[in-house]
RNA sequence: GGGCGAGUGGUGGAAUGGCAGACACGAAGGACUUAAAAUCCUUUGGCCGUAAAAAGGCCGUGUGGGUUCGACUCCCACCUCGCCCACCA
């Protein structure tokens, strides 16, 4: 028999054509089907796609393929998170427009998606750094802003001082700006936040809701929130007599304080020690600490460093006074800013203790040994009983929690409180590739929203990119200045742009109607459609951005604008491509390009070794020689079903009577049907990929070995 | 320091309480070829066994314990690696 080629060009152009014309993946919204949404994270046009993206849209492309096969009407639409950083430092490095940067990459990446054979709903398709897509972001932020969600405070920002710029957290190198090693200091700036922190509870208990999603993801989420219960309790100043609040989550240890430390940026500093001979080097003291950036400040390994105000204040249980201290390691954003110090039973205070020659005094005595201040190598920070703890003496320490928190209280010193970990969201980015904040500033009105009938607040495209500098919207004078909508006086633009996890918080509820100029979605159709059934993307997303698109999904859905309160109802997330043992990326240089290998092996080859790498939510390590191997494999398949095709077309497809194969082929027949079951199972129940593929494999290495044993009229039965 | 995950042939992996190593890669040998590539066939965890083979046997899933008739799989402790977070009071 003359061997025919597997002309995969041909093949694939074939059937991409035919998707295409018979409009396979274009939902009919009028479909009585049932719905089933399935939602790939859109990706950032960041140039051209390598293999290791591949995966997350492939493994999508077989679940929106299997379901359609299955009868339901399935929603799969793509679309591109288009403004960001890399857009901007593209412009200062090579002076190309983020707009025209990103529109290229755009064009680029849907060429290597279409190429990929992947299917998509593409008249759905957003981008989110075209004005009628970003005109709904600015409309969301308005919302927020109606509704006291969002509001403006100071903050400190990573500043270069050489550069005079700000920067992100990623260009700060060991506490130097990237571009030019000048150590970065901190700076406060008025900016805008989001109060996710007002739904810390809500976030936290709607996890429960979320049975689709794996386990790992939600313990995240979870620690991201942080919430911790403990007690708020009223020290005070030896000299005023003023109240000053710690928040311990170890009320137990309440009797063995032995300091107080106080964050850098606590506010009470300034005037307790104003006019004191100690003054001076405090300031400094804070001053220095306060430029140490938050990377390095928080930073494993950072001294602690503290400094003694001179002060005291009184313990509200014992009466011990007890020395005031400054500390680097105390944040002013978590509880009250203010720590009490306990060197016996926290290793932090223990360290900070030892190195400053502060008294350590035992109040948790470990059951079976005794703790002795003089040979302590470290804090007892686990349980034990209460001792020289007054009252409670003698109870184990985890009663005396409940029980000093309850004396406390009822003495009026001291509140139960809840913290969460989770802070406000900031949103402000002083950058020009962005959402601009739809803000006006009038000297007579002061802060105003941008009404609603005046979006999109339009980001111009005619302006400077320096290398350092302001944002190029500073210096944007017909953007900065604007009328009052108020009182139609001069006013000023916010110049401000949003932070790019805004525009994907919501991105999902656009696809339902994405050209919409009225509103930023159609609360019936997405009622219908969402939540989404199945998300996929990488598990690097598994705190931010799928905490904020939960979060903006709670505030629509308390506003009444969606009848859902959680955006996904199951959640995947693949695994990284590794290789030469990092991951894929350009940064590194070891990006294999999915072009190379469609254009000699074709797309599916490409396909089916991704899908058979390995387990599609584990690392995986890309092999060059495996690609060959499902090339092999493929070929191999189409040489045999075409060997064949005479027979098939011309036999009704069940027409098979059993009871006259042979026993070979009885076997054949029941390892097909075999095969069949074992892939259902993979696709439906766990997304074994790898093993649905080896079944065929193996199938195919029967048939094989069928042909060889058997007269030929066996196999035309077949 | 906290959380999550993973340790199985030369390699990626399969088996999740019942024949460990499916499937694939690589390697070795052979067929075809002037030759190479491609393709096809055979072998391929280690050790013992044998003149060579075969039969057969023993060992083997990071380490040490445990549960069980039976453990890669479940439980406890430890070691190593990866990822995420981290001075959170």
């Amino acid at each position: 028999m003359p061997k025919r080629e597997y002309n995969f060009t041909d093949i694939e152009q074939k059937w991409q054509g035919f998707w295409e014309g018979c409009g396979l993946f274009h939902v009919d919204e009028n479909s009585t089907k049932e719905k089933f949404y399935c939602l790939v994270m859109f990706p950032y046009p960041s140039g051209t796609l390598h293999v290791g993206h591949g995966r997350n849209y492939i493994i999508g492309d077989v679940v929106t393929r299997y379901k359609i096969m299955k009868g339901y009407n399935v929603l799969s639409p793509i679309g591109w998170d288009a403004f960001g950083l890399p857009a901007e430092n593209a412009a200062i490095k090579s002076s190309v427009h983020p707009a025209i940067w990103t529109r290229n990459n755009i064009k680029a990446m849907k060429r290597q998606l279409h190429r990929w054979g992947v299917g998509y709903d593409w008249n759905r398709e957003i981008t989110s750094c075209e004005p009628n897509y970003y005109k709904w972001t600015q409309w969301i932020f308005l919302k927020l802003y109606e509704n006291n969600l969002a509001y403006k405070k100071k903050a400190a920002v990573n500043w270069c001082p050489s550069c005079a710029t700000v920067l992100a957290n990623e260009q700060v190198v060991n506490g130097c700006c990237e571009r030019c090693d000048t150590p970065v200091r901190q700076r406060d700036l008025e900016q805008w936040f989001f109060r996710i922190g007002q739904y810390s509870q809500k976030l936290l208990d709607d996890l429960a809701l979320l049975e689709g999603w794996p386990e790992r993801v939600k313990t995240m989420q979870a620690n991201w929130i942080g919430r911790s219960e403990g007690v708020r309790i009223d020290f005070r100043l030896e000299e005023s007599g003023k109240i000053l609040s710690c928040f311990t989550t170890r009320p137990d240890t309440l009797y063995g304080v032995t300091f107080v430390s106080l964050a850098p940026e606590h506010p009470v500093i300034g005037k307790l020690i104003s006019g004191t001979p100690q003054e001076k080097h405090i300031l400094n003291f804070v001053e220095k600490a306060r430029n140490q950036s938050m990377v390095e400040r928080t930073a494993e390994g950072t001294e602690k460093e503290g400094i003694f105000t001179g002060k005291y204040v009184i313990n509200p249980v014992s009466n011990d006074k007890v020395p005031l201290w400054v500390a680097n390691y105390v944040l002013m954003e978590y509880g009250t800013g203010a720590v009490m110090g306990v060197p016996a039973h926290d290793q932090r205070d223990f360290q900070f203790a030892k190195k400053y020659n502060l008294p350590v005094k035992i109040v948790i005595q470990p059951e079976g040994k005794e703790l002795n201040v003089n040979t302590m190598k470290e804090a007892h920070a686990d349980n034990g009983i209460q001792v020289n703890s007054g009252m409670f003496d003698g109870i184990p320490n985890t009663e005396a929690v409940r029980k000093i928190t309850e004396y406390l209280e009822s003495k009026g010193i001291g509140t139960k409180t809840v913290t969460y970990r989770l802070r406000d969201w900031l949103i402000s980015r002083q950058r020009y590739w962005g959402a601009p904040i739809p803000i006006v500033y009038c000297e007579k009105c002061g802060t105003l929203p941008v009404p609603e009938s005046q979006l999109p607040v339009v980001l111009p495209e005619e302006v400077e990119f320096k290398s350092h500098g302001m944002s190029p919207l500073a210096q944007a004078g017909s953007f900065i200045h604007t009328k009052c909508p108020k009182c139609s006086g001069m006013a000023q633009r916010e110049i401000d742009t949003m932070d790019t996890f805004v525009d994907s918080s919501w991105y999902f509820l656009r696809y339902l109607s994405p050209k919409d100029n009225t509103r930023p979605f159609i609360t019936e159709k997405v009622n219908k459609w969402l939540p989404v059934n199945q998300y996929i993307g990488g598990v690097e997303h598994a705190i931010l951005h799928l905490l904020y698109s939960r979060f903006i999904t709670k505030v629509l859905y308390d506003l009444g604008c969606i009848g859902f309160r959680e955006p996904f109802e199951h959640l995947f997330t693949q695994g990284m491509i590794i290789k030469d043992g990092a991951k894929m990326s350009k940064s590194k240089g070891n990006v294999v390009s999915p072009d190379i290998l469609i254009d000699k092996y074709g797309a599916d080859t490409q396909r089916l070794y991704i899908l058979f790498i390995g387990p599609p939510q584990k690392d995986a390590e890309w092999n060059d020689r495996g690609v060959l191997g499902a090339y092999r494999f493929l070929n191999r398949l189409w040489q045999k079903i075409t060997d064949y095709e005479d027979i098939y077309t011309k036999v009704p497809r069940f027409d098979i009577h059993i009871q006259e194969l042979s026993a070979e082929a009885k076997t054949l027949y029941r390892q097909t049907n075999q095969t069949v079951k074992k892939i259902t199972e993979d696709l439906d129940t766990s997304w074994h990929f790898n093993t649905a593929i080896a079944s065929i494999m193996e199938l195919l290495n029967k048939v094989d070995s069928f042909n060889v044993v058997t007269p030929h009229t066996d196999e035309e039965k077949i």
